[in-house]
DNA sequence: GTAGAATGTGACTTGGTAGTCATGTGACCA
DNA sequence: TGGTCACATGACTACCAAGTCACATTCTAC
């Protein structure tokens, strides 16, 4: 968490500086990130940024807690009454929110990435806390309340599937913002749709 | 390419030398790898070091060349006549293979792991001499031939599903380091063939 | 107007990095 | 024996990093 003097800050300075930081962690991953740059950029000194931040993990933490707070304005509301809908909806449900949250945030998109990036470092696993697997865990759950109801096949290895849709879930998010562009959302959704088809019922003819 | 000097030591300390290394990139990413740490524990000097190579990106090209050497090995003799097999063996195939690499190479995988950490990086492009995506290309005339063969439905995305399919693999190998141990092969047939069948069909019941 | 608290500053410390180069060593050959 | 050549060495350069701290400035309250 920043120092209380980040917060004491005029609002205007405040905004400045996350957006320098935004901007640099979005342009590097955490080891290349500097915070001399940073300090540069914001127009401030070093000392400064010292008296708000206790450290460049805490900046680059508070980044990530900022993204991920403006990520849950994404989740549909779908996801509140996930009892009411099949699997294969929730699904399509948390695609679609995701690839509309990095489309309409690019920087936050680039951020994830370079997140992604440090996946096998202290640093990552400090930030998320060491609940490395919560993503996965969501989606265990998911499979396997989706067997229990008859949705899926029974005969999955559950753990990989879990673990698979939500990488599968990332690397659509890195395919789209790498190779594609979304002229609207109808083409989005379009593509979500023939993702989740596949999902069901696979590429055989 | 490493230095004449370099192939003119004795094989004892060159096999030392790409052990380090090896053991070097197999725990760090490129940029966190040392090459203080390196000589260090190869017990030679730093300027032998460079004596051998001419860089520490030279040093890391060569390992991964060796890599993709040894890789080569364990790629089926199904792939050498692709013709003569359907989508779905193929992939079998290939996964089959790179899963057997990284298990029966544990090193080698985490390099591999490490490398697809500075996927964003020029040190990558340098390494891949710029074609990126050519596990892309080759994924896309797959589908592509096992579309016109009737094989896979007509009306899928093919440059999104060759990216996700190439991309499935490298995470069903990170998987499979990461969480599952295969005590014999057996296992791992099994595992990659219940990934084949959802390929085909889907995970719908 | 003044005391004291809050905030701002940048030179500095410490520690790491990749890469260089003058010098040293030992083997082989005439 | 003397000379040449391949290889070995590690102190050194130049650079950049994160984080600190003594001091300067500005703001607030009395």
């Amino acid at each position: 968490m920043p120092k209380e003097t980040f917060f004491n800050l005029p609002a205007e300075k405040r905004d400045l500086i996350i957006k320098v930081v935004t901007d640099e962690f979005a342009a590097f991953n955490y080891e290349q990130a500097s915070v001399n740059r940073i300090v540069t950029n914001a127009g401030i000194s070093k000392g400064s940024l010292y008296q708000y931040f206790e450290d460049k993990r805490d900046i680059y933490q508070y980044l990530i807690d900022l993204m991920t707070k403006e990520k849950v304005k994404y989740v549909s509301p779908v996801m509140q009454n996930p009892e009411d809908h099949d699997i294969f909806t929730l699904i399509r449900e948390l695609y679609v929110s995701g690839l509309r949250f990095v489309l309409e945030n690019p920087k936050f998109g680039a951020i994830g990435k370079r997140f992604m990036e440090i996946k096998n470092s202290v640093v990552y696993d400090e930030i998320m806390h060491g609940n490395r697997d919560a993503a996965n865990q969501f989606f265990r759950i998911l499979l396997e309340k989706a067997v229990d109801k008859g949705e899926i096949r029974s005969d999955l290895d559950i753990p990989m599937f879990a673990y698979m849709i939500g990488a599968m879930n990332t690397q659509m998010i890195e395919y789209f913002t790498d190779f594609e562009t979304f002229e609207d959302d109808d083409k989005l959704l379009e593509t979500v749709d023939i993702f989740i088809e596949f999902l069901k019922n696979g590429i055989e003819a």
